[in-house]
DNA sequence: CGTATTGGATACGTTCGTGTATCGAGAGGG
DNA sequence: CCCTCTCGATACACGAACGTATCCAATACG
């Protein structure tokens, strides 16, 4: 028995997900086409519409698979973060989160999308959700290790969220300039200082003051 | 004389790039169809190829006029941004800074595309360095009225133009909820805080200290 | 070993958007 | 008052993508 026909099927459909993501990124959400699909994947329009009614359903579960994925990578990353040093600590935290391209622009699109489709709205509230539920715990216990509490869980969520949706499109629209990713991992740390405290009960010796956020334009390493 | 020829046809120019913008709120940046915009401004096809070229023409020239005016018209609030008190002027700074649902699908679309035009990239580019060239003194002519000093003026720049971008979503995703929008604001003076210092020289009495950022997770108005 | 079933390919007709080529009306100029 | 030129409307032909209906092959099963 070379393939089960049901494996069979399963890996034609996964084959079907991941063309969808390189067709999406590189056409655009509204200007990709089933044919386009299927021909990255090797199959014609039949196949296609053998395991998907529309290209919509075909995105959604491309994005839902995706989007687990890529929580679970930063969730694992930063169950990582250990107190070697803080800066180091805080470094490796902000670079856990992935600044993807194709990502990037198919996440783009797709909330533009969903701003005019109120079902698709629920979606992107429940991936909000999950972001909350499952990456801020591991987020808050990283940075105790560090020696710092969190005042406001949700505030600070959000804003990371939303400082990395921000920050991302600066460092693609300019990939080869390290200044620009500096200043990412510097509003990053900017942020995560406003919202936590230095914990001094059981603090490791690092980061002894509320430091005063950068020094000035600064492309070395920031303090 | 009703109207002079070439009065009649700017008219008709500027009624497609209204309903352009529209059109591509609606439908989305690569849905948007000739014939749409076309109906929507009250014309026919033969109406929109007589002034333009192509829909990319059309978009982009509709794009670059109303980031113009919406810059334009954030320098002309923040101008107006008056010391009576350091909260006040804060607050109408940040909501100088217009959540527009239509405006913010059209642009994150057109990030996106632009991402994969590396033309469009200048222009991306461009329409940065515009902020920081007209806004940012505004903003920091705006701060020093409210008695502070920013330290890192190009860092501060891109870090309020990756909050905007990411914390307008999140609004416009829960357009109903003022906790969310609370938050936008509390990320806003957050990072105001961080990139800049009271400045003791010459300051109003306000804020005495850098403030410690938000309480914890607070719906009424935060301080 | 033969038959039923399932997965994917092929073929087809239809719809939709595009761009160009042509036409008509009304304004500007003498 | 007539001629001309500009602007926008209409007509047409083409191509692209869609969804369905049908077909072929290989697997599952008795």
């Amino acid at each position: 028995m070379v393939a089960s026909v049901t494996a069979r099927r399963a890996h034609t459909r996964q084959r079907l997900l991941d063309a969808a993501l390189d067709v999406f990124a590189e056409e655009g959400f509204g200007r990709a086409t089933v044919e386009q699909v299927c021909e990255r994947a090797g199959f014609t329009r039949g196949a296609f519409y053998s395991n998907f009614t529309s290209l919509d359903e075909l995105f959604l579960a491309m994005w839902e698979q995706r989007s687990r994925a890529m929580l679970d990578g930063v969730r694992a990353a930063l169950a990582e973060v250990s107190a070697a040093s803080a800066e180091e600590g805080l470094r490796a935290a902000v670079d856990a989160i992935p600044v993807d391209d194709a990502w990037y622009r198919v996440t783009a699109e797709f909330t533009a999308h969903a701003l005019r489709n109120p079902p698709l709205r629920r979606v992107m509230a429940a991936r909000e959700q999950a972001i909350q539920d499952t990456v801020l715990p591991a987020l808050v216990a990283a940075l105790a290790r560090l020696g710092r509490r969190v005042t406001d869980r949700t505030g600070l969520g959000h804003a990371l969220v939303a400082v990395h949706d921000g920050t991302a499109v600066q460092v693609l629209l300019e990939p080869h300039d390290p200044v620009v990713r500096e200043r990412r991992r510097a509003l990053f740390t900017a942020v995560l200082d406003a919202y936590s405290t230095p914990d001094t009960t059981l603090a490791p010796p690092a980061r002894p003051t509320p430091r005063t956020a950068m020094p000035t334009p600064a492309p070395e390493e920031a303090r």
